[in-house]
DNA sequence: AGTAACTCGAACAACGGTGTTCGACAAGAG
DNA sequence: CTCTTGTCGAACACCGTTGTTCGAGTTACT
């Protein structure tokens, strides 16, 4: 029986890790199916959020139960493979320029932050009716700290109305690109379209009542 | 072997139809049933989405045999709760006054659009899951073509953006309003200060750029 | 080369769902 | 009152899922 690995870091760029106190060194192989499963998973969960072990375990060209000796239920694999994807998109969001004009960095923020919805959103469906309640949330603390500062500031600027709790207004970005997304995967609108007009219906919800649309 | 039946109009109020061309007037025993049925499944769905027939058989009172008589399918039972739901909240908002300025008519529609939202959010799930692709926007043809309306004379009378599609905008006000629902749902939005949120939220979002936001 | 770690397929058990069948029985309509 | 129409519970077949066990085989570390 293998023993379980949550490899909270990518095992492809740490070849020992000397520092590991406990962790007993896995196999190559093992590595190498780990990540192999995670890639699987990700491909399939987004493609089809009810995917079932079986098709994740047979497209990461692995059998079933070389899956479960490594990720203890479908649960826990499920979590991974959404820690996983939202460190990416993180690495992603820290470079954008949040600098400057609060309504541009938002506009730049958007841009990029879209992809990202519109790429795992059915990853997120997976997640929120296979996770513990809360704990999507929870995962998601840092992109959501990072869209409040960039909100805060444009709220002290005078840029962004003070009017509604910023929770609110997350939320609001939240379901406007979330809301994207299923258009676009019904075909009623085409993605070189989504980021523009998110972004233009969000600054517009965003600005103080008294002050005019910007153009 | 009982024969199926979809009774488009609420059977309570037609005793015996006796312009009924076919249907082979059904007992007074059954027509009791099926309503009982229809309003253990709006309750039940409304609760769990993934509700099962047994369930739904039960709270109505029902063996789950009978249930199958009526109904040929789960999917076909959620279709009919749904376009009894549908037709219960056009006939709501069928009175809201859509006349005056297109904002305050925003407003009271969004008032009244809301309670229905924020209630049936779960039966929607399950109609999303359950009916074939499609099906659901199909039934929401009615209560998108009222908020059309009123967003092409907003536009008209200028007070209401022009730079993005229409449709767009319905979907915009669509997703708003059922990320509010989840926000309720997960504490963290009480139901009193919704609709007000909803309403600011979108009133600004709908201005056109160049124009101030109303206060 | 030896050994521990790992993989694989098949098979199993348990679960929960859907939809159907049967036969006995109640209830409404004429 | 009679006879059609419904109802009921239990049982069944079927499906796909999750998670486990076994034994034999393979792969990588040292």
């Amino acid at each position: 029986m293998p023993a379980t690995t949550k490899p909270t870091t990518t095992p492809t760029s740490t070849p020992k890790s000397k520092t590991a106190p406990k962790a007993a060194a896995k196999r190559a192989d093992a590595q190498r199916n780990i990540v192999a499963i995670l890639e699987a998973a990700t491909e399939c969960l987004t493609l089809d959020p009810a995917a079932s072990t079986s098709e994740i375990a047979k497209a990461a060209g692995v059998g079933r139960v070389t899956l479960y000796g490594h990720f203890p239920s479908r649960a826990e694999l499920i979590d991974a493979v959404f820690v996983h994807a939202i460190e990416g998109g993180e690495g992603a969001l820290g470079q954008v320029d949040l600098t400057g004009d609060p309504r541009d960095a938002l506009a730049r923020l958007i841009e990029s932050s879209w992809h990202l919805v519109d790429r795992y959103s059915s990853l997120l469906i997976a997640a929120q009716d296979s996770l513990p309640p809360g704990r999507v949330r929870e995962l998601h603390a840092d992109p959501m700290a990072r869209v409040e500062r960039l909100l805060e500031r444009g709220r002290k600027e005078g840029v962004f109305r003070t009017d509604l709790p910023t929770s609110w207004l997350v939320s609001a970005m939240h379901n406007v690109m979330h809301g994207a997304a299923g258009e676009i995967h019904g075909g009623r609108l085409t993605p070189d379209n989504a980021a523009g007009y998110i972004t233009l219906t969000l600054i517009a919800a965003f600005t103080p009542p008294g002050k005019p649309v910007p153009s």
